[in-house]
RNA sequence: UCCGCGUUAGCUCAAUGGUAGAGCAUUCGGCUGUUAACCGAAGGGUUGUAGGUUCAAGUCCUACACGCGGAGCCA
């Protein structure tokens, strides 16, 4: 089977491309096939005078996204899309498609998504999701490059790790209730006991009633976990991590961030060091910038873009009041009314892309904390234990795979960012 | 849950309260180098639903449904 992206090794060979029709123009005696295999687009030129009455006949007749076989020979042309073109000699459709929904002009949101499993087969979707792919492969390759252990989570969890109201329940044989993941930290906090440095990688499910273009209800998180880290070592990991991410993209999805038209400077200045600043200086920030914020709240929406809005790199903001953080977050021994904790958020106003911070490790002060958000103290025996038996200092953070997704290809919405994107008054197809 | 905007042809959108149109898509015709090709023609509508005001409603009013954006919450 030959490829679209390999013809560059059969110039001036006569061969057989398997397809889609992504477009078609004509002019009289010669027609312009633009096929489409998944790996690239190619100008197949139909001449009258090449091909049989028939095929000259059926080129005309064919829909677009026909699946179609072409034979023909691959010249260099530089006026083509991709640089080749094949002069065609034979045709045979496989697969007929009349009356496609997605022309080539302008559609609205609703019916792009109503049509989603044929939307991925445009110039655009397939750019972002190629470039997600190479994302999944980065974050691997990066964990794994620096002997982290792959440990993934259960999806299934009895319990909620922060509160049972944003999540999705199930009805789970004779144990009554079971909930749909919305963080495998814990989890991953006892495989950092077990092999020093872990990661857990899958989907997550939220039921908040987020209705805006930064929300799925369901989505992807990277979050690493490792033994003996302080929040400063959490923190260069995820520097590291990110400038990685990026920059591997760069080098390798030049052509998809081309399709997207992204405006690529914004990422070249993606490297180390960040700006660490602490939530003080946010706050310093937010009203050197005139807005209304007091001490002690969580930062909006609006709040994140003006403070990553300073600066051309994503931005660590840290130590936050702890009364605004999860009950599992140390505090900062300076100031127990601070929490350990580190957002960093993506420059271009994509918000909070990973938030972090260092663990409680104490066993009193972590059921102190249980107590004080009134979780049940049941429920977290298992999770107790990882301070009974050898506890240690450790730190972790998590990464939203689909705003990472969005902020490189530069795109509005997440629900761009993956395959068939789960929102709160959708999920179909 | 709250606030704002919207719903007209398959799609994207027009239409002072007075005969519902255009581009794309589709079908037919023309063109030997097109790049969202172009040119000509044709078909395509219970204007989201239910009421109301008016001589007359796509347009004004009320309710409902659905969609979009935002807030809160979060990745």
């Amino acid at each position: 089977m030959i490829y679209i992206k390999d013809l560059k090794n059969h110039v001036g060979e006569t061969v057989t491309l398997k397809g889609w029709l992504f477009n078609k123009r004509s002019s009289g005696k010669v027609k312009f096939l633009i096929l489409r295999d998944g790996t690239g687009y190619l100008q197949c030129v139909v001449f009258k005078g090449n091909v049989t009455p028939e095929v000259f006949e059926l080129a005309d007749h064919m829909g677009q996204e026909t699946s179609f076989e072409i034979t023909g020979k691959i010249k260099e042309e530089p006026r083509a899309i991709g640089g080749y073109e094949m002069d065609a000699v034979d045709l045979q459709v496989i697969g007929k498609s009349e009356n496609y929904p997605i022309t080539p002009k302008e559609h609205g949101v609703e019916f792009l998504i109503d049509h989603r499993h044929l939307w991925v087969r445009s110039r655009k979707q397939y750019a972002v999701l190629k470039i997600r792919h190479r994302i999944v492969k980065a974050i691997r390759d990066f964990f794994d490059e620096r002997d982290f252990t792959l440990f993934d989570g259960p999806i299934i969890t009895p319990n909620a790790s922060e509160g049972t109201s944003t999540l999705f329940e199930t009805p789970y044989f004779d144990l009554g209730k079971a909930y749909l993941t919305q963080s495998s930290q814990l989890y991953a906090e006892a495989g950092a006991m077990a092999f020093g440095k872990v990661y857990t990688f899958g989907p997550t499910f939220r039921a908040e009633k987020s209705k805006t273009r930064r929300h799925l209800t369901e989505f992807w998180m990277v979050e690493p976990e490792m033994a003996f880290y302080d929040l400063d070592d959490d923190m260069d990991l995820a520097e590291e991590f990110l400038e990685y991410i990026v920059q591997t993209v760069l080098e390798d999805r030049k052509e998809e961030l081309k399709i997207l038209e992204r405006d690529t400077t914004k990422l070249e200045s993606v490297v180390r060091p960040f700006p660490r600043i602490s939530y003080d200086d946010a706050v310093k920030i937010l009203h050197e910038n005139g807005r209304d914020f007091e001490w002690g709240d969580d930062f909006g929406a609006p709040d994140e873009a003006t403070i990553s809005n300073q600066f051309d790199r994503p931005v660590m903001v840290h130590r936050y009041p702890a009364e605004v953080k999860a009950f599992y977050m140390k505090r900062d021994p300076e100031n127990p009314k601070l929490a350990l904790a580190v957002d960093v958020l993506a420059p271009e106003g994509y918000g909070e892309i990973i938030g972090g911070s260092q663990r409680e490790d104490d066993y009193d002060t972590l059921v102190d904390r249980i107590k004080e958000h009134d979780l049940p103290l049941d429920f977290f025996q298992w999770y107790l234990d990882l301070r009974r038996y050898g506890s240690v200092p450790h730190s972790g953070f998590g990464l939203g795979l689909e705003r990472t997704v969005a902020w490189i290809c530069g795109i509005e919405h997440l629900r761009e960012a993956i395959p068939f994107p789960r929102l709160i008054y959708r999920n179909t197809p």
